[in-house]
DNA sequence: GGAAAGCCTGTAGTGGGTGTAGAGTCAAGG
DNA sequence: CCTTGACTCTACACCCACTACAGGCTTTCC
């Protein structure tokens, strides 16, 4: 199958299939006289397990890590286990960034209850006044990612 | 107060608040002869207002935007209103993706108790499993982010 | 006076792709 | 046979918000 029908079939972009391919996470294909990519369901099912990795928003690291094993039946998984732990564990501190995140901008828009002049804006001066306290801390930042 | 001094008080890198000058947030400092930066007091306002925004996790558009009305004290307020509110549905929307991953993440997990080999780890194969059951679906995502 | 610290500019890299330019290939319709 | 349009190829720039050099000045401290 040309790459295109890998791409409809897979729902992945073809750009995305030569980046992972350029990344060595997919091997590469052989190609038709003209060049073209051809691939096997071989090709298919591990960009399936790919997208799959990247759906339970892992890293393309730790796609490497899976399928190094995938690689290697024999091995031990007790590796898979524990990324698995530490990648629950991302996840479960982001959320709880998040909420008190969530918290923060609540507070903040409950300073303005109804649009009237930016200079008497209770969010604008909200932000002034944290951040003169905030003055010299060291950083406290939140992850980032609400975007 | 040089360069320095302004990143100590302020907790932000050098490198950071001269990305920021280039990026037009804060406004080009007066120079010493031998061309060193010299900021005052109002460089540090805004600075602090600028990290805030980027605490509350705020893209430097959005932070843009609420600068726009600092400077502008006579106009409606009521555009700084809806981008509080539609930043606080990025960071719920982001939670509730994130928590609704954390138990597709914790249920995977689950398939693998003890270490043993790979070729019959649940974890790798219900991975698998779940990107044959996904084929040709329409790349419903997660939002990107936990690391 | 000499070393260390701080400052300057400019450029490249991060992750995980996305989008473009410019060129070649292929199948169907006229 | 020729054209049109869809597809493919490579190579490169761009996204965000920084971060990290390299290589060269200036200031400060002992």
């Amino acid at each position: 199958m040309k790459i295109g029908e890998l791409s409809q079939a897979s729902g992945t972009p073809v750009e995305t299939i030569r980046f992972y391919e350029r990344e060595a996470l997919l091997p590469v294909p052989q190609r038709t006289e003209s060049n073209y990519r051809i691939y096997t369901p071989v090709h298919a099912d591990r960009l399936g397990f790919i997208r799959q990795c990247r759906n339970l928003d892992m890293t393309l690291d730790e796609v490497r890590v899976l399928l190094r094993f995938k690689d290697a039946p024999q091995a031990d998984c007790a590796e898979v286990d524990s990324l698995l732990d530490e990648h629950i564990g991302h996840v479960a501190l982001r959320i709880r960034e998040l909420r008190r995140l969530e918290q923060e901008l609540r507070a903040l828009r409950a300073q303005c209850a109804a649009p009237h002049a930016a200079a008497q804006c209770g969010i604008l001066s909200g932000i002034e006044e944290a951040a003169v306290h905030a003055e010299k801390a060291p950083a406290r930042r939140h992850v980032r990612g609400a975007h």
